[in-house]
DNA sequence: GCCGTTTTCGGCCCGACTGTTTTCAGTCG
């Protein structure tokens, strides 16, 4: 099954394998272009068949060679060579804490390891500790280690859920009075739609601090517990870093804990180029410190303007800045309306008045109320006379409300790209969201022309969730997405952005190239009950990461603007 | 093997922590 994940592991194989032979620097060359691979959104097959290999980062001739080989064959045939000569299981010991390419080749060598299970085996026989290298210790910690992969479901969590927790932590912290300055940063900073772990950064003198961090309710193991920096494992499975700084280091640690590993490498030979050198302590010329307290005095002193830590992913930003060109975001406040909220009139737990007090509680002027529409049975979508009824009741509502609340639907796209409600019922509403959720199973051609039709029909404003992913459980639709840009531009059509965490949906990516076919957007929480309406924000986090602009974003227009969207 | 306002050859981010060492290798982020 050729995939960008499976492609990745075999390159990192390639790598593993190519270090235990004790080969310098080749590994590290493989290892960047996995790293660069498991990060893209289009499938390797479709960039091969673009002819854009090479201008993936950490790819040249050699690689771009083999990916050539994998995507014609399934196979690469320096990677099966490599593996014949190293039965190993790479791919799931690179998962289990504590063991790298070296100690597993030790422990292939001397005791034949080459599984998960042969080493879950050889520490029962009590084998490890005998080994040069290992000892007691090392064989403890490898049966704990063992144990968590096996317990861990995914690599990965979901930043809308993960937050809430992380800032509650941050909270408590805040709270003992340990700590001068409290701060989350990596991923979760970055606002990135998956985390892999948390990154809090403090200020203290105090080494009580440390003590105080690892004895928190949340945490179930330590990891690691050094003076400056500890590792605990949290109970929502995912482990947290806490690192202590001194106050004239943490604006140079706020830097290098926050950018993806591209970004911060990136930055650091801009550094160098300047005859500096720049580390979580610090911006250093020679042993003297230029900067360090404050982190956007760091970026001007290396010749460009701060960036918002959504940017940070190496993905143009640093030439941005250098040029002065950065975008100005669409900010938090700015969006004062979720277009897509569910009521119990159709899968939603609470009611119409539920909704919009929750709403109005969280600073928001409007929400679009968008039901399911009569073909999705399985969310009681409604069809023209319910839609009718609860528009009477709209009106009625908005009469007497501070809040208001547009009349919406998120409308079936039919099998045959065709709309489900007619259109005395569509010209009733205020704004329509079209959406796929079923007969998925098209081929990637029937698909875009089924929604390339109900952009073309001149009803919908605004497509929802246009990739249809399920974070961790269904894949992108394999859609052809220059074709659906250029349909929207042309009808101006909106694309979404769902801040469900499983959907966040456009990913950040496809919301740059649409930025790029001039699109605007759409942000909904797709709310189905109160608690689900902090998910707008999420929305807006993924359009500052496609680097979208207030201008771009419909939500941060007034009530009456928003009005004159309808069809 | 990749890459270039430091180079088409000669570098490749860098510091903390751990465990096994007796001065350091391996791992991690």
């Amino acid at each position: 099954m050729i995939s960008n994940k499976d492609l990745a592991e075999k390159l990192n194989d390639i790598a593993d394998i190519l270090e235990i032979m004790g080969i310098k620097w080749e590994p590290r060359a493989y290892r960047t272009a996995a790293l660069t691979i498991s990060g893209l959104s289009d499938d390797i097959s479709t960039i091969y068949k673009q002819g854009r290999l090479l201008e993936l980062g950490g790819v040249g001739k050699s690689i771009a060679n083999s990916i050539k080989e994998y995507v014609e064959t399934g196979k690469i045939k320096k990677y099966e060579e490599l593996k014949k000569k190293y039965p190993i299981d790479f791919e799931n010991f690179r998962k289990i804490r504590g063991l790298g390419p070296k100690r597993v080749y030790a422990l292939y060598k001397n005791l034949g390891v080459k599984n998960v299970s042969d080493l879950k085996k050889s520490i029962a026989e009590d084998k490890i500790k005998n080994l040069e290298g290992f000892g007691e210790k090392s064989q403890n910690e490898l049966g704990k280690s063992i144990e968590s992969f096996l317990s861990i479901k995914s690599d990965r969590l979901l930043l809308g859920y993960a937050i809430d927790y992380a800032d509650s932590i941050v909270k408590k912290l805040v709270k003992s009075g340990l700590f001068e300055r409290v701060e989350l940063a990596g991923s979760m900073r970055r606002m990135k739609e998956t985390i892999g772990d948390i990154d809090i950064l403090v200020i203290s003198d105090k080494q009580e601090g440390m003590d105080f961090f690892s004895k928190l309710d949340e945490v179930k193991a330590v990891i690691v517990k050094g003076p400056t920096k500890t590792t605990v494992e949290l109970g929502i499975g995912t482990t947290c870093d806490i690192r202590i700084l001194p106050k004239e280091s943490f604006g140079a640690a706020m830097q290098y804990f926050t950018g993806n590993k591209d970004h911060n490498v990136k930055i650091r030979k801009i550094a160098i180029s300047k005859g500096l050198k720049l580390n979580e302590y610090g911006l250093f010329k020679g042993k003297q410190a230029v900067s360090g307290g404050n982190e956007e005095e760091i970026y001007n002193k290396l010749g460009m303007d701060w960036m918002p830590p959504e940017l940070r992913e190496n993905t143009g930003e640093v030439e941005a800045a250098q040029q002065h060109r950065l975008p100005k975001l669409v900010e938090y406040p700015q969006v004062i309306g979720d277009m897509h909220v569910h009521t119990k009139d159709s899968d939603g737990m609470n009611s119409l008045e539920e909704m919009a007090a929750a709403a109005e509680n969280r600073g928001l002027k409007y929400l679009a109320l968008t039901n399911h529409s009569k073909s999705l049975p399985i969310a009681h979508g409604l069809d023209e006379k319910r839609f009718s009824e609860l528009n009477k009741k709209i009106d009625s509502f908005n009469e007497k409300s501070g809040i208001k609340i547009l009349k919406g639907v998120e409308l079936e796209i039919l099998k045959d790209g065709s709309l489900d409600l007619n259109n005395d019922s569509l010209h009733g509403l205020d704004f329509v969201i079209g959406a796929v959720h079923q007969n998925l199973k098209m081929n990637g051609k029937d698909l875009t022309d089924r929604l390339i039709r109900a952009i073309n029909s001149g009803k919908i404003n605004t497509v929802a969730h246009p990739t249809d992913r399920i974070i961790g459980q269904r894949e992108e639709l394999k859609l052809d997405f220059d074709r659906v840009m250029e349909a929207c531009k042309r009808n101006e059509v909106m694309l979404e952005i769902d801040g469900y965490p499983e959907r966040s949906d456009l990913p950040f990516d496809l919301v740059r190239k649409a930025k790029g076919y001039g699109i605007n957007f759409s942000l909904g929480s797709d709310s189905h009950r109160t608690e689900h309406l902090r998910f707008l924000s999420l929305a807006t986090a993924i359009a500052r990461r496609g680097w979208l602009e207030k201008g771009e974003v419909i939500n941060t227009l007034s009530y009456r603007e928003v009005l004159k969207l309808k069809r």
